[in-house]
DNA sequence: CGCGACGTTGATTTGCCTCAACGATTGTGG
DNA sequence: CCACAATCGTTGAGGCAAATCAACGTCGCG
């Protein structure tokens, strides 16, 4: 069994829904492994999102593009994070995202039909991603809020203590997509920010 | 039985999740109905968020001050819809968030206990909350979307189009600080959406 | 009736974007 | 492993978007 998916298990134990071993070997019988190339997609606008995924190395971004080809970036993974589309996975409706890995990266994947019967065989599992999604939104609602009340500087300043890993593996224009402003201003804010 | 607990019966019956009458019975007995007048809280800051709230009549804002005293509107909330604020409500720690009528308003509650032994008793509860939760997901991360990648107008008329409810409801300035943006813009911007 | 919240407008200032340029860094193919 | 290409970081000039402040009329509510 790859060790890959221990960290998978150590991470769901955390949520204070402890697992038999059992319940384990039923959730490691319906993940597989994938290694992903920088710059390899796992989801693509068009396409309906098939799997929940689970980071256990690496870094993912998730975006969106407008009609002028400007790239807007909603979210970031890194280890023990998860990254689907949520809406496309569990409608079946074509996506309108991209998840495209920033650097060689190892996930695991559930697919719809094998987390459709895990939550019917074991309702534990219902209750550990809704607690994921619960997690999620928690930290979304305070980047709404922070997108409406701050300043650019105070969302940067934000990123950069809340998410100091990403700070170090994303350049800073993936950083200004995320912020909702210019990689130039973005710079520029950099000035006062570093200095002080 | 009041009739308001047949809309939420109603409401839920609709996530395709079906519930025998004994499960219907057992959620009946769990909820209870309070009329709240205008400018009523339903959450303060420093509160525990104590119930998940089910709007049957009325409308709500949710909303954080910040040091300068200035409010910002995190979410609304009308008929059918639910408000509560997850972290405060899942965690027992102090709100940060505001939850107050926008007009008077009847609205259904579970609290804590009651959804915690509901999800236990009956996996299909823990469903149904999951399910909730996820559509709200998806509306937020579009939002997210939205703030970070349209300008104020776009996003003003977006929300005309997308909550033509809430627009009726609310005055302008309330509209403008959900938008992130001075009741005085946005009323500039009016200008130009409503003569075309 | 009178007060406070709301809507509107204008003048001014500030924040942020656009565009252009250039050096530094990183990635890649031969 | 090197050389070239592509991406990234930085800076400045200029322009537009949005905030701030102040003023004033209107409306709804106590």
């Amino acid at each position: 069994m790859p060790i890959s998916k221990e960290i998978l298990v150590n991470t769901l134990l955390k949520t204070k829904t402890s697992l038999t071993s059992d319940e384990i070997e039923l959730l490691k019988n319906n993940i597989s492994v994938r290694k992903i190339k920088r710059r390899q997609f796992i989801l693509q606008e068009g396409m309906v999102c098939q799997h929940y995924n689970f980071i256990i190395d690496g870094c993912f971004k998730m975006y969106s593009i407008d009609t002028r080809g400007s790239e807007y970036n909603i979210e970031f993974g890194i280890e023990r994070d998860w990254m689907v589309d949520i809406e496309s996975f569990y409608s079946k409706k074509a996506s309108s995202l991209f998840i495209e890995a920033v650097e060689p990266s190892t996930i695991l994947q559930i697919n719809r039909e094998n987390l459709m019967s895990l939550f019917n065989i074991c309702p534990k599992f219902e209750r550990i991603f809704r607690m994921i999604i619960e997690d999620k939104f928690v930290l979304l609602q305070k980047r709404v809020l922070q997108n409406i009340s701050s300043t650019v500087e105070e969302r940067y300043v934000s990123f950069l203590k809340q998410y100091p890993a990403l700070s170090r593996k994303l350049p800073n224009t993936q950083i200004a997509s995320y912020l909702g402003v210019t990689p130039e201003f973005l710079c520029k804010i950099r000035r006062n920010v570093v200095y002080r």
